[in-house]
RNA sequence: AGCGGGGUAGAGCAGCUGGUAGCUCGUCGGGCUCAUAACCCGGAGGUCGUUGGUUCAAAUCCUUCCCCCGCAACCA
């Protein structure tokens, strides 16, 4: 008979940055939803990618000197990229899709020819407020004071060609969809999804975009690029094969058993997603589940605020099982969760080294110092043991609930409600006495068996989230593969009676929670702190001598009105006539400060007018990026340096 | 403004299809010594944000207000 297959996909990730802990918990969870599935018997598929398409990145590539191709690609396959730390978290997906890939940008090409001879796409045009500068449409909502949210300046009406989804068609079978069933879960994200998109009226979709040009080519209209829509969303059926020769299971897997995704694109996957399938004329996936976010101190991690978590940094730290268990056991999948590296710490310490590591260590130090590693064949229960044995034998049921409700940290604490009772057996039968009665043999032998299998079970029901700690851990207790089965992890009596173990290293040391905490902070400064730029290229004495750099004296300095950045200048630069200079730093300092300091400027740039001022030179300061934080020091000497003296 | 989520012991959370308030950590006391100073038992500690209501009975249902977080077309 074959297998049931289970077709499982994590949102692609946008690589304009380096993914943080947010990320990882995501793909985590799915690959421990994926491995559990495997365990079960499954035949399964399992996703995850890249959406690397748009302007943001063409931007970003393009401040970096790089094509956009270039920049990915870095990010994606370099060091310490995406797929370096999917192979560090152990993450077991089968398949690996970039929207960039050729077999994905010639079925995006099709599928969305497909959509518009069937109607469902349109030309029209994109209408909207448009800031010529930045070279970006903005919605009234998004703006400033009426202005530009990126550069502050005017934007205009501007209409630009551009072709729509009529999503609207969709609203009626999409609203069924969400308020039937449970295609989106938790169920407390379709009330916002309903009164937030669907009642108010959902609108046509564009679709295309012809303002940048990283992304996929509308092939029968040159200028316009496939926008996000169509181009991300549908490498869940693309990385099957549909309309593309480079796979050919489709038919196999498709429809998604689940996607798995942020509570933030939520309104994506269960609004948009369908719509789009339902206009290709395909089957529906069965669930989108839509997961908290990690939060830290009750706010949003983010870059600005300095306060992003780096997997890698946790990882290298703790281990990857440590970090793995620690995201699954600790935050209720559905809702937020509040990060914090000594909630880290205390779980890894209570549950890994505590409950679990010490009931297998001390479980294997007892067979070895009472039987030389091998347990003898003579039995002898006893009442007490028949609760343990209980919980053995039902603990699987429990967990595979859980499991199967995307209830993570359920099934955890089921697997390590039968580890404590195991090592609450362990002072109830008090195996140190029977070891003195040569009589008790037999008793003992029993007790230790016990012990072994209750480790067996909670070790088979762990694999999906510590597989390599699991594996290190049954080979010390004594499983063999045979042993370790899903059928297995209900029943009592599996390992034979004749077990050996062998106990080996610790598998999870206990940690300083203080000495922790404090070596974490270091190395996230480390690790924020981005490498050094590479020294430019040289220039000769003369070039440098051509700049005139020269000390002067503040004499006033004022912000200038309207402005955010920019202070004005009056300074003495020793000629006797005070000169006039623009600076953008009053982010970093206030004009009273620096009244009567002694700075270093520029002076023969060309005069630049700002904001309606005419700037004549540069003051020369210090930047650096720190905690992800760009820090600016103006150079200011010491004031017996005389103003006009010349740099050299 | 709107929408969504949340406000329960010192901290972090569960309970919320109504019926003596529970878990983990911390804390206090006891036990044990096989083990990673771990493990086991027990105690203290909460008028479940606020107002009013439904009910024999409300953390749990309805209502008022307050506070926190998030969303507002692509940050998991």
């Amino acid at each position: 008979m074959e297998k049931k297959t289970f077709y499982i996909t994590t949102p692609i990730y946008y690589p304009s940055d380096k993914l943080h802990i947010g990320h990882a918990y995501c793909t985590v969870a799915t690959d421990v939803i994926a491995r559990y599935k495997r365990l079960c018997g499954y035949d399964v598929m399992f996703l995850t990618g890249t959406d690397e398409h748009g302007q943001k990145i063409e931007e970003k590539a393009k401040a970096a000197g790089v094509t956009p191709q270039q920049f990915v690609d870095n990010i994606v396959t370099g060091p310490k990229g995406i797929l370096d730390l999917w192979k560090l978290m152990n993450i077991s997906n089968d398949r690996f899709i970039r929207t960039t890939d050729d077999y994905h940008v010639e079925s995006v090409q099709k599928i969305f020819r497909k959509m518009y001879e069937k109607g469902d796409i349109y030309k029209g045009a994109y209408k909207g407020m448009y800031c010529t500068p930045c070279e970006s449409f903005w919605t009234e909502s998004q703006l400033v004071d009426g202005k530009c949210p990126d550069c502050g300046r005017e934007v205009h009406y501007a209409e630009e060609e551009a072709y729509f989804f009529r999503l609207s068609k969709y609203a009626k079978p999409v609203q069924d969809l969400l308020e039937t069933g449970t295609f989106l879960e938790p169920a407390s994200r379709v009330n916002e999804m309903i009164n937030n998109f669907i009642k108010p009226g959902l609108e046509d979709l564009c679709v295309s975009r012809t303002s940048f040009k990283w992304g996929i080519p509308v092939d029968f209209d040159e200028g316009h690029v496939v926008y996000v829509w169509v181009d991300a969303l549908t490498n869940y059926i693309t990385a099957l094969g549909y309309l593309n020769d480079k796979y050919d299971d489709f038919e196999k897997y498709w429809p998604a058993d689940v996607h798995v995704v942020g509570k933030e694109i939520v309104r994506f996957h269960s609004i948009i997603w369908p719509a789009i399938l339902m206009s290709l004329g395909l089957p529906l996936p069965k669930k989108v589940y839509g997961h908290g976010w990690l939060v830290i101190d009750g706010g949003k991690m983010s870059k600005s605020k300095g306060n992003v978590v780096d997997p890698y940094v946790l990882s290298e730290k703790f281990g990857v099982d440590a970090l793995r268990f620690f995201l699954m056991r600790t935050f209720p999948f559905g809702s937020d969760g509040n990060f914090s590296n000594e909630l880290l710490i205390n779980t890894i310490n209570m549950d890994l080294a505590n409950d679990l590591g010490n009931l297998v260590s001390r479980t294997t130090a007892m067979v070895e110092k009472y039987f030389g590693g091998v347990l003898p064949t003579e039995r002898e229960p006893e009442q007490m043991d028949e609760e343990l044995i209980a919980m053995i034998t039902s603990t699987r049921k429990a967990y595979e609930g859980h499991m199967d409700a995307f209830h993570p940290h359920f099934a955890l604490e089921e697997v390590f409600k039968l580890i404590q009772r195991a090592n609450k057996y362990i002072d109830e039968t008090a195996p140190w006495v029977l070891a003195k009665d040569e009589a008790k043999k037999a008793r003992l032998a029993t007790v230790m068996y016990n012990l072994l299998e209750a480790l067996r079970v909670a070790l088979t029901l762990l694999v999906p989230f510590i597989p390599e700690s699991c594996e290190k851990a049954f080979a010390q207790i004594g499983a063999h593969p045979e042993d370790r089965t899903w059928d297995n992890a209900e029943h009592y009596g599996i390992l034979p009676a004749t077990v050996a173990v062998h106990k080996g290293e610790t598998l999870f040391p206990r940690l300083d929670v203080e000495k922790a905490i404090a070596e974490l902070e270091e190395m996230h400064r480390a690790a924020s702190q981005p490498p050094a730029k590479p020294v430019l290229p040289d220039v000769t004495i003369d070039e440098f001598a051509k700049c005139d750099m020269r000390v002067c004296k503040v004499l006033t300095c004022e912000a200038v009105k309207k402005s955010e950045k920019l202070l004005k200048f009056s300074l003495d630069d020793g000629s006797g006539k005070p000169r006039q200079i623009l600076s953008g730093i009053h982010k970093f300092y206030e004009p009273e400060q620096l009244v009567g300091k002694t700075v270093v400027a520029i002076l023969n740039l060309p005069p630049r007018k700002m904001m309606g001022l005419e700037s004549n030179g540069m003051l020369l300061s210090a930047v650096k990026e720190v905690n992800g934080k760009e820090e600016l020091h103006l150079m200011i000497l010491d004031d017996s340096v005389p103003a006009g003296a010349q740099l050299c």
